[in-house]
DNA sequence: TAGATTGTTAATCGATTAACAATC
DNA sequence: TAGATTGTTAATCGATTAACAATC
């Protein structure tokens, strides 16, 4: 590593989307200054992890004040690329994908799905709210006339490998993944997995410690 | 904590999932041992990490050998509570919930969605794959005739607390939230938070790092 | 016995928290 | 100035890793 990066917690970076949602809240209420503590409250976590969180970022606050929300609203926009729209190709049109590309989470955090994309011919041309289900085969065309950066994958696992070098393939620099699937690819290509499956047996695995 | 059960890393039990799959795929191919190091390499942890795990919940290998794969996957079963299935109720007929309620990979981890619930009439009754969506004011009488244990909330922001209460009035002991909200509800009640955008927002802001 | 690999200890690394000086 | 709250330090807590004795 030498190019000069602060490194910081993973797990501050993951607690970014709740503070964006809390101070967006702040925001419609028209509140302009907020402490820590009372962030801390509506979260659930320490003030004193709220403070450290945003220190890695600088002197966001003001003493004996509190932050100032729309400030701090757009430091985290900024931390979090959401200054930016990204442009999200969808791969896979199944129930998953479909779902995904009508959420509208994505959207409210700068998040936009440009396209779908399957290998059966019966999806082709009939996505959710005015979107289109492309051919497989017209990834890296469309890429660039639509100017996606991110491919989400909501393949089988079993093309999930194969879909990602095609991905690779076409110039996508980052790639969602929700296959239960570890993915070869270029170090300089960033992956992130989402696997669906981990929080719900982590429940059920309290639950049978609980109850039997 | 007074309960005489041993506590272990959080971060242990998430990794399970992982040692599932893998653990059975190796059972797909008739291996009948698989050392630490092996599983090391296809999941990408250190072999440290695996034995470490492992050790929280006995002697579960042999020295000398490796892990007795059948065995293995049966003690895994019970720690994640997979030995005994699971019955979920989807509650809100969107997309997502729609989506989770087709999704194979929570069969193939014995959690079960045996009905899905919606206040929209025009949901009523047409759930996927033979699936029935029933009025969500039917959720107290059909868990208990459905024998559903966990509660899915898979509905809008701004009405999740209402419906997580509901789903404790009607006695569901554990809750899956996909609504990006803090749940205010009692202790004994097992909440499991599930964020899809904190996964897409950290691929977001180190493509922001990366590339500006 | 020789070779292999576990299970466990101790060292290291990383993240959280408490406390308080700095300062608005 | 008095009161409030940040930003930061040091202490604590928790998780990972390396190393190796135990043992198959």
């Amino acid at each position: 590593m030498a190019d000069g990066l602060i490194a910081f917690p993973k797990a501050t970076i993951s607690r970014f989307p709740l503070y964006f949602r809390v101070l967006t809240d702040y925001n419609h209420q028209d509140i302009a200054l907020v402490s820590s503590e009372e962030m801390a409250q509506k979260i659930g976590v320490t003030s004193s992890q709220i403070r450290k969180d945003f220190s890695y970022f600088g002197s966001l606050g003001i003493r004996g004040a509190g932050y100032d929300v729309t400030y701090l609203l757009d430091m985290i926009k900024e931390i979090l690329g959401m200054d930016k729209k990204r442009r999200l190709a969808v791969i896979g049109a199944g129930k998953l994908g479909m779902a995904l590309a009508g959420y509208s989470g994505l959207k409210q955090h700068g998040l936009e799905v440009a396209a779908l994309f399957d290998t059966d011919r019966r999806k082709w041309a009939q996505g959710p709210g005015g979107l289109t289900v492309f051919p497989l085969t017209e990834l890296a065309e469309q890429k660039e006339k639509l100017g996606m950066e991110i491919a989400v994958l909501t393949v089988p696992a079993v093309v999930a490998q194969t879909v990602a070098e095609l991905a690779v393939k076409s110039e996508f620099k980052a790639i969602w993944n929700f296959a239960p699937v570890r993915l070869k690819v270029p170090s300089n290509i960033i992956v992130q997995y989402e696997d669906l499956v981990v929080g719900i047996l982590t429940l059920s695995h309290h639950l049978a410690r609980k109850f039997g």
